[in-house]
DNA sequence: GTCGGTGCAAATGCTTTGCATTGAT
DNA sequence: ATCAATGCAAAGCATTTGCACCGAC
């Protein structure tokens, strides 16, 4: 608990580096901490491959032996919107979901309804389509979030 | 409170009328009533042009003189929306907004993120790429919800 | 009398927040 | 010392639900 030296962590290697080292600098210019418990936090979401739940992670935590409170993912978890590298993402009222954003120009979401399946998608058309909505009326489009639902034919 | 005869009620008028009757229509396939609260419902959720919140809408029934509790809003609400009459929208992790729903083909708004003004379009184009999208896996597309945020140049 | 409808208040469940404690600089 | 971070438990808040009562058929 509390705070340790803020030493090398688990997330300060190979494809993950990178992530990391944005998160820190997003952190460093708000003027806040990378802590072990954000480096662990960071690091298992690098390790989910899909959608997850704040609860998910929570679960997944505990199972790695790191000790971090509910408290401190949710907090954690809006810093890390904030630096751009996951993006949230929700279905219904429920709960959210949170993916890696790396790159992407949106978030599009293709929904089986059948099977609760769900894949993301990048859509290149659409940000050219969006883009042009928004300058018809003198806008700047900032991002998107689509959701398709389908079912099996 | 409680149930009276299920006589006309305001709703039953102008362009108005033909919800009213698919209304009625659903509520009966359900073994379900047109209740006057029910009526009352639908008459002020059609006064409405744009976005409402179930708070709201509960207000404006307030000021109508209606006494509807807000358990019967919600649950209500649900009914509308499996009736087709309205659709429901969300924005962030905040509260659910509705609108009519017509014969919309999907829902997509236009979110000014520095006014927080919203706007309602329709865009056939996306309804074309999502069935595209749908079809080269075999499923079949059943709707779509767009948010598309936006600020001035 | 059976069934659905309503209102009220209590319950839910995700998310946020207040507070005391702790660590880094 | 200062300032941010953490954990815990409590609070928030939109929405849902249990329950008793009521009205229509």
């Amino acid at each position: 608990m509390g705070l340790q030296p803020t030493n090398q962590s688990d997330a300060d290697h190979g494809i993950i580096e990178p992530l990391c080292a944005v998160f820190r600098r997003s952190l460093k210019d708000e003027g806040l901490k990378y802590t072990p418990e954000r480096a662990q936090i960071l690091d298992t979401i690098i390790a989910f491959d899909g959608l997850f739940e704040a609860d998910q992670l929570l679960e997944e935590l505990k199972g790695k032996g790191f000790r971090v409170s509910k408290a401190t993912v949710y907090r954690t978890l809006k810093l890390l919107e904030d630096a751009g590298i996951i993006q949230r993402v929700l279905f219904d009222r429920e709960q959210s979901h949170y993916q890696l954003a790396y790159g992407r120009t949106g978030n599009t979401l293709l929904i089986r309804v059948d099977t609760g399946e769900v894949e993301t998608l990048e859509l290149p058309e659409l940000v050219v389509l969006r883009d042009k909505i928004c300058k018809m009326r003198g806008l700047k489009a900032e991002g998107h979030r689509l959701q398709i639902f389908a079912t099996k034919v």
